[in-house]
RNA sequence: GGGCGGUUAGCUCAGCGGUUAGAGCAUCCCGCUUACACCGGGAAGGUCCAGUGUUCAAAUCACUGACCGCCCACCA
């Protein structure tokens, strides 16, 4: 059998992804029996390509699902991706305003069709990638969130909610962004701590001449709009000014002294300017005092009218002219550097304007019960658990979740507005007129819905519902949801949430948070920071194999996975050792066949036993860092560098050793498919079609071989120390050796029997003796036996040996005095005190041969 | 202000109560041994952040502290 000397993966890479979606390997048929596993996918942003931590995620992903492929479970990954409103529309309005156009003059539908064109091209494109990374998803069951079913799904909660009273419409303080120029929801706002300073403000007491009270400030632009100062009723310090007013500065108008817990006493000076239209804790104030709210900040980020003489200004010019204006008529008393936790637009960055604004909004408390209660009972597990702690913290402390957006890129809200009677009509479809007045005269709301709304439904929108479908029967809930940590709160807990309310059930069994890939200074990926790896190049250059190995060797859970170079070049360097253990198979393969089962070969088919416990095991908690390393230590250190080089100098018996490698290659195919499809294409031994359909390798019993294991890590150790005095001694590795092992009977006679395979490895002849070596000074010893080179009496290294009798002298001692330890003694185990035993007469034995030697 | 994670070999990380603490990469030495130099063989390298405690036994558990990340939070 022929096979191409350079392991080169771009060259069978494509052609496999092609074929297994070709013959439809991945497509999971809703009306099979058995088990199921059904997995969504974490839709990605139709805003451009997928990047490194995708690969990451739908490695680990396809890890898992490839392996319950292999159990012979139904097995789905329903792939697809997300609308992403203003992520996308940003992105797409940056694109038009690079063509010199702004998006608004194009006009709504203008630009959502250039939207849709964008989708289009995006969304093609991480099919793509998704493809060529090997991703084993159900591509008939692709899903997009604007989809008309998923559209439907959208509407038909949106109305369920309303119906039940958990989604209403209001006026309440909300985080609006000046630049993206719509509200966000709180996640959607960052807190960055920034400098800035805490100006001190003395407004004028009325009715009590030359006396003043002091308010200290983040924001004096915002005093333009205050209706209030607010003290606290405990605080004695101001109890003259209870029931009186104060003038406001710049703005010459009398606004009362309210009594409120607003005011801490403890900070500043215990007095504070109560803005209700600017700000969250003052609007709530306001509310309790009945106070007026002015609006002096615009959705543009600009002074209103309202805001006398500064009026049309930017609100950051606007604060530099209060304060000039302040510090002009002596009203500015002091000012103190402070750091302050400013909010700023996630998406633009720009700093949040708190703004009094009508939205609609997710009443949250009720759907937020159930949440925590599936969590803590357990119905819905997290791995790492640690999240638990994070996932309750925010639905316990959870608030009301504004869902409108100022956006064109979304599901439209389905509310329609009377131009007659103003009735505000919540319907699944366009109602014909208004029910209150039967006027035709509707609007709908312009409005779009947050994003997260629909994404929020994913688990059953993509598998049909409302239609009772036989996707959803089949596979909701699903079994397990692999996701990242930074949207628990936008993704995983409002899919709870909505899962639980609309189809009675979690959306999920399981939920697995893995990492953050960074580079080698554990830098975070960015743009910014130039350091970023993109799949499409790592894949081309090492082949997405080897890319895939990288990734899942750092992905331990609850840890980030740094992804370097180095490390991808010697992922590929383990693909190109499997590829060439497979061509030195294919050419031995056929001859001398029938040969029976030698030792070795029962030993790596007990070893291949051993490691298939521990994949499946490891796969399935969720530990594929373990799973890579398994496999890689198995086929390089095992495998190759002692099963073959033993084949080697055995005559025939192949056969066997292809049976391994298959076996192995199967190990493997979850981690490398590209790779182990190819090679177990040109074995084709098997009737299946495709590896991928192959049984996943289980631990039998009866495979266990342990005398197997005793006797061959004899011949491992006889021939290892052998090397290690070579070298030691300085000698020449292609001289043949004479040598002697000395030591018990059952030693001596795995020995005697390996002898030739010993012989042709380490290049040593052996004789034998029963019995302790005589003094040598080549001499290795072990508690089993001695081996002693023929070699020059010169040679040896008394530094290196006297540093091993002082080791052992150590363990002696260390042994010696835990032995003698009462309360360990009657404390500890039997086991425990027993292997303890039997390592001191090891060690005294090591100790004595030592000394002898010496 | 709360919460979570981390601190182990030069680097990146495993290990999370019982033998002399491991891996990959990097380093040093020797080898082009007829699958592979994307290779083989050998070696060197660690007071497991500090302190206190629990325990017969601690890198591993608890507490305290230091330093580094991250998340959440309406004190002006």
């Amino acid at each position: 059998m022929q096979i191409e000397k350079v392991y080169e993966p771009q060259r069978f890479e494509p052609h496999w992804a092609q074929w297994w979606i070709d013959s439809n390997i991945f497509g999971a048929p809703a009306d099979a029996p058995g088990r199921v596993f059904s997995l969504v996918i974490p839709p990605p942003n139709v805003t451009g390509v997928l990047h490194i931590g995708h690969m990451l995620e739908h490695t680990e992903i396809d890890v898992t699902i490839r392996w319950h492929r292999m159990l012979g479970d139904n097995t789905l990954w329903l792939p697809g991706t997300d609308h992403a409103g203003i992520a996308t529309q940003m992105v797409v309005a940056r694109q038009l305003a690079e063509e010199g156009i702004n998006y608004r003059d194009l006009g709504r539908e203008k630009f959502e069709e250039r939207v849709w064109q964008w989708k289009e091209r995006s969304g093609d494109t991480i099919k793509r990638q998704m493809i060529r990374l090997g991703a084993s998803c159900d591509w008939t069951r692709e899903r997009f969130t604007l989809d008309p079913g998923l559209s439907r799904a959208v509407r038909e909660v949106f109305v369920t909610l309303f119906e039940k009273g958990l989604i209403y419409r209001g006026e309440y303080m909300i985080n609006w962004c000046p630049d993206c120029m719509t509200a966000l929801s709180d996640l959607e706002v960052a807190h960055e701590e920034v400098p800035g300073h805490l100006w001190h403000v003395r407004y004028p007491v009325n009715g009590l001449p030359d006396t003043y009270v002091t308010v200290a400030t983040t924001r004096p632009e915002t005093m333009l709009g205050d209706t209030a100062v607010a003290i606290n009723p405990k605080d004695t310090r101001y109890t003259h000014l209870h029931g009186r007013t104060v003038q406001l500065p710049l703005m010459d108008r009398e606004i009362p002294v309210i009594l409120d817990e607003v005011a801490d006493p403890e900070f500043g000076t215990g007095v504070v300017k109560v803005t209700p239209a600017h700000d969250a804790n003052d609007f709530e104030a306001g509310k309790r005092h009945n106070l007026p709210k002015i609006q002096v900040i615009d959705e543009h980020g600009n002074m209103t009218a309202a805001a006398g003489a500064f009026a049309g200004l930017d609100r950051f010019e606007a604060r530099r002219r209060v304060v000039a204006r302040l510090q002009e008529t002596g009203a500015l008393v002091k000012i103190e550097d402070y750091k302050l936790n400013l909010g700023k637009c996630q998406r633009s960055k720009t700093p949040v304007e708190p703004l009094i604004s009508t939205q609609w909004f997710v009443k949250t408390k009720p759907l937020a019960e159930k949440a925590i209660e599936v969590v803590e009972n357990g119905r819905i597990q997290f791995v790492p658990p640690n999240w638990v702690k994070t996932y309750n913290e925010w639905m316990y402390n959870i608030r009301d979740w504004c869902i409108s957006r100022q956006l064109w890129w979304g599901h439209r809200i389905p509310a329609w507005y009377c131009g007659n009677c103003k009735q505000i009509t919540v319907a699944r479809e366009a109602p014909a007129a208004c029910p209150k007045c039967g006027s035709t005269d509707l609007k709908q709301d312009p409005d779009v819905l947050d994003t997260w709304f629909s994404s929020g439904l994913w688990p059953f929108s993509t598998l049909g519902w409302p239609e009772k479908t036989a996707d959803l029967a089949k596979f909701y809930p699903t079994s397990l949801l692999i996701t990242g940590f930074d949207i628990l709160f936008f993704w995983v807990a409002r899919m709870v949430m909505f899962g639980l309310e609309f189809m009675g059930d979690v959306p999920f069994r399981q939920v697995y948070i893995h990492g953050l890939v960074r580079d080698a200074e554990r830098q975070k990926m960015s743009k910014t920071r130039g350091n970023v790896i993109d799949p499409l190049v790592v894949t081309e250059k090492y082949g997405t194999d080897a890319v895939r190995m990288a990734l899942l060797q750092g992905a331990a859970p609850g840890t980030d996975i740094v992804l370097t170079e180095e490390r991808m070049e010697s992922a590929r360097a383990f693909a190109n050792k499997i590829w060439n253990a497979a061509r030195f198979l294919f050419m031995n393969v056929g001859q001398a066949s029938g040969v029976p089962l030698q030792t070795e070969d029962r030993w790596i088919f007990s070893r291949l036993n051993a490691v298939a416990a521990d994949a499946n095991r490891a796969i399935e908690q969720y530990r594929y860092h373990e799973y890579a390393q398994l496999v890689w230590h198995f086929f390089w250190h095992e495998f190759c560098d002692w099963y073959i080089e033993l084949k080697k100098v055995r005559a025939g018996g192949w056969e066997h050793a292809v049976a391994a490698f298959e076996t192995a290659l199967r190990l493997l195919h979850p981690a490398m498919p590209f790779l182990t499809e190819e090679l177990w294409q040109r074995l084709r031994q098997n009737s299946t079609k495709s590896i991928a359909l192959a049984a996943y390798p289980q631990f039998r019993p009866d495979l266990a071989e342990p005398e197997a294991e005793k006797e061959f890590a004899i011949v491992q150790e006889i021939v290892t120390l052998a090397r290690t005095l070579r070298t030691e001694n300085k000698l020449d590795p292609k001289q043949q050796l004479n040598g002697t092992v000395y030591g018990h009977t059952a030693a001596l006679e795995i020995a005697r029997c390996h002898a030739d395979a010993i012989q042709k490895i380490a290049r040593v002849n052996l004789t034998f003796q029963q019995g302790a070596a005589p003094k040598a000074a080549a001499i290795r010893s072990t508690p089993e036996f001695d081996l002693v080179l023929d070699v020059p009496v010169t040679a040896g290294d008394p530094a290196r040996r006297q540093k091993e009798i002082d080791q052992v002298k150590k363990n002696i001692a260390s042994h010696e005095r835990q032995l003698s330890d009462e309360t360990f003694l009657s404390k500890a185990p039997a086991k425990v005190i027993e292997g303890m035993r039997a390592k001191l007469t090891e060690y005294k034995a090591q100790l004595r041969k030592l000394e002898e030697s010496q």
